[in-house]
DNA sequence: TAATAATTCAGAATTATATTCAATATACAA
DNA sequence: TTGTATATTGAATATAATTCTGAATTATTA
């Protein structure tokens, strides 16, 4: 028991729902929507946040519109030590990687990145990455064509 | 020209990136931050979303929170031929798949697929996964620490 | 069990924001 | 330059957010 467990209810669960749909619903159509007072979803929205189960509301925005039309995932092997994630962290602050996983199994790192166009990514690579240490290796991988790309998740009923 | 040609000037972008840190933020404080008239920005955004450059508002929810422990990254081969993708989307119509990249190389796709734990990813894998056609071959990646995951896209200044 | 505390909520009042619209301004092309 | 389309402003109005209070429910403790 560390206190940090959280306790959704239903009510919770729906308003996450709608938010996660469309973060900008106003507190009023989640009252219409799920048949309370307002100001009871203010208070509920606030403790969501609060209590960080509502991380940020973000717009996603076209790539390609802003010129960002290379996407990217690398592996990368570290020479770190299990247990500390440094050279993660240091990947982490650069603000065209999006994401970085440690993963289980040979590759230390997935990483993804996206940049303009393939010779951006090449810049970044020697340019940024090449100055963060214990990175032994890398393998990228283009992306062609993407699918589905979202992060939506899977909000349970009750 | 296609006519889906999409210029942005330095005000689209400045909303952009506000919009993007923090999409419920009131369109009185974009004009406030931008110095226009809140009637401008209203204007601007309904543009943003009709040309499809803001393509969702949401929210980021804590996946520990709505308990989705587990992402995994799975490489497939599929026995399609190039141009047709309907594995890709056949996946896609999975909720807990979030993202399907066809990708440059051996493997055909890279699937990422978040579910409460190890097990119901099994059931998901038995269960959906197993009802699409051409899949030859899946290998699958469990993520053991994420250390950053967002699509904040970098935007250029003007 | 009873008393107390903590939460949650609804509703009214206030403040702030969104939205609409007509009038200007600006940009652009002929 | 002049006309045309587009964008912007500012005022008016409609909606929404926020604050607060008290009532009701739920948990906690003696």
């Amino acid at each position: 028991m560390n206190g940090t467990e959280i306790i959704l209810d239903k009510t919770d669960l729906g308003i996450l729902r709608l938010m996660q749909g469309n973060a900008r619903i106003t507190n009023a159509d989640i009252a219409r929507e799920l048949e309370m007072a307002p100001s009871a979803v203010l208070e509920r929205v606030k403790k969501l946040e609060q209590k960080q189960v509502i991380l940020q509301y973000t717009a996603r925005i076209n790539p390609v519109a802003v010129n960002q039309k290379l996407l990217a995932f690398i592996s990368m092997k570290s020479s770190e030590g299990m247990g500390s994630n440094n050279t993660a962290k240091e990947l982490a602050k650069i603000p065209e990687v999006q994401e970085v996983h440690h993963i289980a199994g040979e590759d230390c790192y997935l990483v993804k990145v996206r940049t303009a166009d393939s010779a951006s990514l090449m810049n970044l690579m020697r340019n940024t990455f090449s100055h963060i240490p214990n990175i032994l290796s890398t393998r990228t991988t283009i992306v062609l064509e993407t699918v589905k790309e979202e992060q939506q998740l899977v909000i349970p009923e009750k």
